[in-house]
DNA sequence: TTATGTTTTGAATCAGGTTCAAAATCCGAC
DNA sequence: GTCGGATTTTGAACCTGATTCAAAACATAA
């Protein structure tokens, strides 16, 4: 019988149901002002319905950036699907993803941010984090093919470090720039003028460090620029008004 | 009349014991146990007392963070004040405080993570927000002073960035990888063995990928090994047995 | 010593997440 | 159809803990 299969459909569309409107309501006003009851309201249900789903409000949060992160792993599959550069360039491009992802969506940094800081995790339900923790894999696969391409055709030479240990580079220099952005004023009272130039310059001395062939030179904005047009025009489909929009 | 000044010097001193006290709290219970009224007892004092000084949990919480913080501008000062390696060495030396702060003091690194994300951070007071900022203060002269004397030695050609943006690369490298190492588990399912030793390693990849002489090869431990323990013995005080400690 | 301003107090208030006993609904069996 | 037990939904009550504020205590000045 169907009877069974059929509610668990329900109970998933509902799920989603909910998570819909948890965005739409913390997009409107910040996730910290989302309330349970609120939300429940809003879509009809009971309070204690919304607890069949999530065990608890970190829970919610936690599924929410879940949501979003199977987003952020487009781009990862996007430029595995790539075939129109070097390694090298390719990486850059997770780069300009990542940078763009934060940008078209702030709240998730935040919310991202924010279930990651432990008090936060603690409260999560074991499943919701492990679903957390699967979300990464494609990532990590995408990431350690580029490494490994760019191994075997001899632009790097990884000197005894495995592709992921070896990408922990880069991501580290996206995660913590992003860090740095996020920390209010920063950025002004330190007299920085384009952060996003100055963040792809990074990107480049990091890979330059690593000697990952081709050499780019960092300085060289005009290069650098096109790169990163050519990415987001080739990798992310963003034609010409878009490109600018994310830019500004 | 010294009434006044008495009556400031007796509030601050009062401040200063609900700061003690609520540190000892939270290193023994984490911070997300804290509670006011709690506090408030254990220094004999009425929760409304309390609230004369933070205007929030949440500006108690930065407080704390602050007061730490001046710990760990310390460490700036440490290196500020070494003159025993060249300004690449002095540069690295940064890193190495910045990871053994983090280690003796992982409640703060956990808080101030927590005090930055937005919907804490908004909590606070704009008092206590200010304080925050002008922390960084004695971090970024002594920062820019390092890459000055490079620039100065001709260990370091800047292109056309600010002592400061230079330094961002190296320091988003260390807010990143303490931000991945936070997210439980990701080293470990990624299969990386020394999450130190590979730390060490991105900030001398960076260093050479922005060309700074003299140039290291991130590939030889046994070097970067020696260079750690040179400079937690010089810099930092910290002798054989504590340096294993603090590298256990 | 009294009038007035200031600080402290802690019980009351308030917010909002979480629970759970009762009501409603579903579903297979007769 | 409809009965009875299992499952799901409900939402008011509960609970924790931050915050407030009117009264009390205290300090200062005249």
């Amino acid at each position: 019988m169907g009877t069974r299969e059929r509610k668990q459909k329900e109970f998933s569309l509902r799920e989603a149901l909910f998570l819909e409107a948890a965005e739409a309501m913390v997009s409107e006003e910040g996730f910290l002002h989302l309330q349970m009851a609120r939300l429940a309201e809003a879509c009809d249900y009971a309070t204690g319905t919304l607890y069949q789903h999530f065990s608890s409000k970190e829970d919610l949060l936690l599924a929410l950036a879940n949501r979003r992160m199977e987003a952020f792993v487009d781009i990862f599959r996007k430029v595995g699907a790539w075939q129109g550069g070097t390694p090298r360039e390719r990486m850059f491009a997770i780069a300009v993803g990542d940078l763009d992802f934060s940008r078209h969506h702030p709240e998730h940094a935040k919310l991202t941010q924010y279930v990651h800081a432990e008090a936060v995790w603690e409260n999560t339900s074991p499943e919701r984090r492990e679903q957390a923790m699967c979300c990464t894999g494609p990532v990590g696969e995408v990431v350690a093919g580029i490494v490994q391409e760019a191994i075997d055709r001899g632009d790097l030479d990884a000197q005894g470090l495995s592709p992921l240990e070896l990408a922990c580079g880069p991501w580290s220099v996206c995660e913590g720039m992003r860090a740095l952005s996020h920390v209010q004023g920063l950025f002004e009272s330190l007299n920085i003028r384009s952060p996003e130039r100055l963040f792809f310059r990074q990107v480049q001395v990091h890979l330059n460090g690593l000697n990952w062939a081709p050499l780019a030179d960092p300085a060289d904005h005009a290069a650098t620029d096109a790169l990163v047009a050519r990415v987001r025009r080739e990798v992310f489909d963003v034609s010409g008004p878009d490109a600018r929009e994310v830019r500004s």
